[in-house]
DNA sequence: AATAAAGGTTACCGATCTGTACACTTTATG
DNA sequence: CATAAAGTGTACAGATCGGTAACCTTTATT
């Protein structure tokens, strides 16, 4: 298996669907983004469909990999760690290319619950819940899944909210009410 | 003037806008489910783009006009209408078609900040923060604007976990955070 | 009844869409 | 070196995209 130059093409691609959105973006567009031929793109994936699932699956696994290990990086303690993930998202959000949450856009493009797409979208939500809770018991709050999804829905928010950009910092605004949130769950 | 059938063509062009999403609905399309010309829409807005801002200019004077009336309907302070308006979130995510925000997927479609799309989704984001950093003024909250601003992201998460549809009752989630929020915001 | 505005019908333009066919070249491996 | 796999370039099919032209019918107003 010499899987280099597929992998290279997911890769690049992800860029392009994240900077450009999916319906957007032609296949010919991602021949010249990417310098990968249209032809290769078809032996790889059978359908552009196909070609977004595999992205979305990179993404899932960067972007969990990335947000837990900086979660550990500032703060030591679950406790704590659930709060620092709203000054990690804070550094995303300060990032240059910052367009929001790909799973968001992907599940607005593709709308049906029943596509692909967006259960594959709902799964990576799914994930980052069952990991929240699963801190959250490590913590030892009372009703761990509750604060976990209460956690969750300050992301999505502040995410869309730092997308659609008209506030200064919602990820602190998030921050401050998770904080009051935490302390209110008793542990 | 005679605004009936422009009036006709943006309201039926809403719900098929809201169903199948901007870029994958074409002009063609909304000739078949509007029973209107193309030749007649194109009298009425130059482009598909300036349809698209007329479609959510109304969208934007009926949600908010919906959601202003359940709250004051379902609460009579200005403190509890705040709370409230998760429980009014709550019936739009049990509606049938329920498909999420139309501003957030707007957004998503037309990323770039600049994009008039983009620019007016935004706008009516900053048309609720105003009014519930009022309501939160009448209340008599000590930071109105943080505590407006922080419930804007509770309500913009549980809309696209709702959306997204992996968890049961993202409102009333919500809904509990907010609680707990605005008992830790001294009035 | 005359007139003008508005809407409908049909056909079309050039561009772009996803996906394929085919012949050619590179690359890896025996 | 031979062979097979993998990748490239070009051209194209068939459908659909946003948008327009020309002509006809309905409707409202005077």
């Amino acid at each position: 298996m010499r899987p280099t130059k597929r992998d290279e093409l997911v890769q690049k691609a992800l860029l392009v669907f994240y900077r450009n959105g999916f319906h957007a973006t032609g296949m010919d567009m991602l021949v010249a983004e990417t310098g990968i031929s249209k032809t290769s793109m078809y032996k790889h994936f059978r359908t552009k469909e196909d070609l977004i699932l595999a992205v979305l699956r990179l993404r899932d696994e960067h972007f969990r990999n990335w947000l837990y290990r900086r979660m550990e990086e500032l703060a030591d303690t679950a406790h704590q760690q659930l709060i620092a993930m709203f000054d990690a998202l804070e550094e995303w959000f300060g990032e240059p290319g910052y367009k929001g949450c790909m799973f968001i856009k992907a599940s607005s493009e593709y709308q049906d619950a029943s596509h692909p797409i967006h259960k594959q979208s709902a799964d990576h939500k799914r994930m980052l819940e069952s990991h929240f809770t699963n801190l959250a018991k490590q913590a030892g709050f009372e009703n761990p899944g509750a604060l976990a999804r209460q956690l969750l829905i300050l992301k999505e928010g502040a995410i869309v909210t730092a997308h659609l950009g008209h506030t200064d910092n919602p990820a602190q605004d998030a921050k401050a009410a998770a904080i009051q949130l935490v302390n209110s769950h008793s542990s």
